[in-house]
RNA sequence: CGGGAUGUAGUACAGCGGUAGUAUACACGAUUCGGGUUCGUGAGACGGGAGUUCAAUUCUCCCCAUCCCGACCA
């Protein structure tokens, strides 16, 4: 993409009404604009990045079988009343509205209820189970406190997937299966080093525990302490000397660190599928309750979390996987402009993503923009390019600049 | 929801009971061209309502908005 089309501005200085460094680092390189306290639109930038995490959680989902859906989100009163979980008493953060008859609805906060309520329709024997679903949707929540920028949001983007099984063998052979699965979609944006697998509160219908997915970062809401070697993590709410005993270990073995939870996973077992009558019948033809876990992670969180751990005072440093473009290409000056354009065609040809500094504009703002920005690869063009033809190349967050041929960058690239 | 803070050009700030200023961004013209050049010209703002006052952007009250702390948080 020619940057001279990007209709976004950068801007120098911090907005006022932002504190957290996700907000001001994406409103200032022009990767969202913020709609009203928690609520934020994607410019192309941004949207472009969550994509790439979209991409990315797709890819790890649908290897563990998962069938993309998208449900609604305007939802059935009666499908919640089921669950007793209408009742802004028992659920707080419910947007409600009503038809023009006067029937009431809700936004969707979560869809637990309702897709195992639309499983029904699909779901009458164990022979068609078991089923995973997930679904990248937004969810709409009347939170008291928005707060930490696009980290905790009254409207958000989040993957929901949720599994269908005949037993609980099943159930908590893919509950494993996808902690591992989270652990690499994790890894592929970037958080691997500083995200951990974290025993939390289970709640009602868990077992133990339940497991969250903590990121390490200062602007996170959780305390979680972790043991760094073991690569284990308890939350606050769980640490005490009863769950150490029961692991072995001591309250020493583990550091106190401030983390945000990028993602969590619940089993209900059969309580939730009692409630709404989900059964299947069983090789014996008896009538069965369906095992349920469901599985979520928080898509624009992660951007924002990963804003704030892959970022320095210059700006944000995507990390390569879900990076808006793979490489920022900048011209300076117009004498080699003939040869960035050629440059240009020939990465764009062989399916690499750049961003083309194409503007009329001096060379220390556009450096300064493109750190802003942070594509992982930039590469320069000037007019002392112009009889060797080499490309400078230097990586976002380091100094080290190479000098290099299009044929040696575009094989390094396509590595 | 309790407490605190803040609302002035697109953005970031200053200001004052009587004529609202700077930077940046924007438009135009020069100049410059490898880390946010320099100069000139132009356009652009006091969140809303009520009150006090000869006069309110400024003081008072209410509302709204935004941020922070707490509570809350699948």
């Amino acid at each position: 993409m020619r940057q001279s089309q990007l209709f976004t501005k950068t801007r120098r200085e911090a907005p006022a009404d932002e504190v957290s460094k996700n907000a001001i680092l994406l409103t200032r390189a022009g990767f969202i604009h913020k709609e009203l306290a928690g609520v934020y639109s994607y410019l192309p930038l941004g949207w472009r990045v969550i994509n790439k995490i979209k991409r990315v959680v797709s890819e790890e989902m649908e290897k563990l079988g998962s069938s993309e859906i998208l449900m609604s989100t305007l939802q059935n009163k009666e499908t919640w009343e089921k669950t007793d979980r209408w009742d802004d008493e028992k659920v707080d953060v419910w947007f409600k509205s009503k038809l023009v008859n006067g029937a009431e609805i809700g936004f969707g906060w979560s869809h637990e209820e309702p897709i195992a309520e639309m499983m029904k329709s699909h779901v009458a024997s164990f022979r068609d189970l078991p089923v995973a679903v997930h679904q990248f949707q937004n969810k709409l929540r009347n939170e008291v406190r928005a707060k930490s920028g696009i980290m905790r949001g009254r409207e958000f983007l989040m993957k929901d997937m949720y599994y269908f099984a005949l037993t609980d063998e099943l159930n908590t052979a893919f509950y494993n299966a996808v902690i591992d699965a989270y652990l690499k979609v994790f890894e592929r944006v970037g958080l691997g080093e500083t995200t951990y697998v974290t025993s939390a509160s289970g709640g009602v219908f868990t077992d133990k525990f339940s497991h969250e997915f903590q990121t390490l970062t200062d602007a996170g809401e959780d305390v979680i302490y972790v043991n760094e070697i073991k690569r284990i993590a308890l939350n606050e709410e769980v640490f005490n000397e009863k769950t150490l005993s029961e692991m072995g270990l001591k309250e020493s073995d583990f550091v106190k660190k401030k983390a945000a939870e990028v993602g969590n996973i619940f089993n209900f077992g059969t309580k939730k599928s009692e409630e709404l009558g989900l059964y299947v019948q069983d090789a014996d033809g008896e009538k069965k309750p369906v095992h349920l876990s469901s599985y979520g992670i928080g898509i624009s969180r992660l951007m924002g979390t990963i804003v704030e751990v892959c970022s320095d005072e210059k700006g944000i440093v995507w990390p390569k996987e879900i990076a808006p473009f793979q490489v920022h290409l900048i011209l300076l000056g117009d004498k080699a402009q003939e040869f960035a354009n050629e440059v240009y065609q020939v990465l764009t040809d062989h399916k690499i993503e750049v961003l083309y500094d194409d503007r009329d504009a001096r060379a220390g703002e556009k450096f300064a923009d493109a750190d802003l920005i942070g594509i992982p690869t930039r590469v320069v063009i000037g007019e002392k390019n112009l009889d060797s033809k080499m490309l400078e190349v230097k990586e976002r967050g380091s100094e080290d600049v190479r000098m290099l041929t299009l044929e040696h960058l575009i094989d390094e690239l396509k590595r």
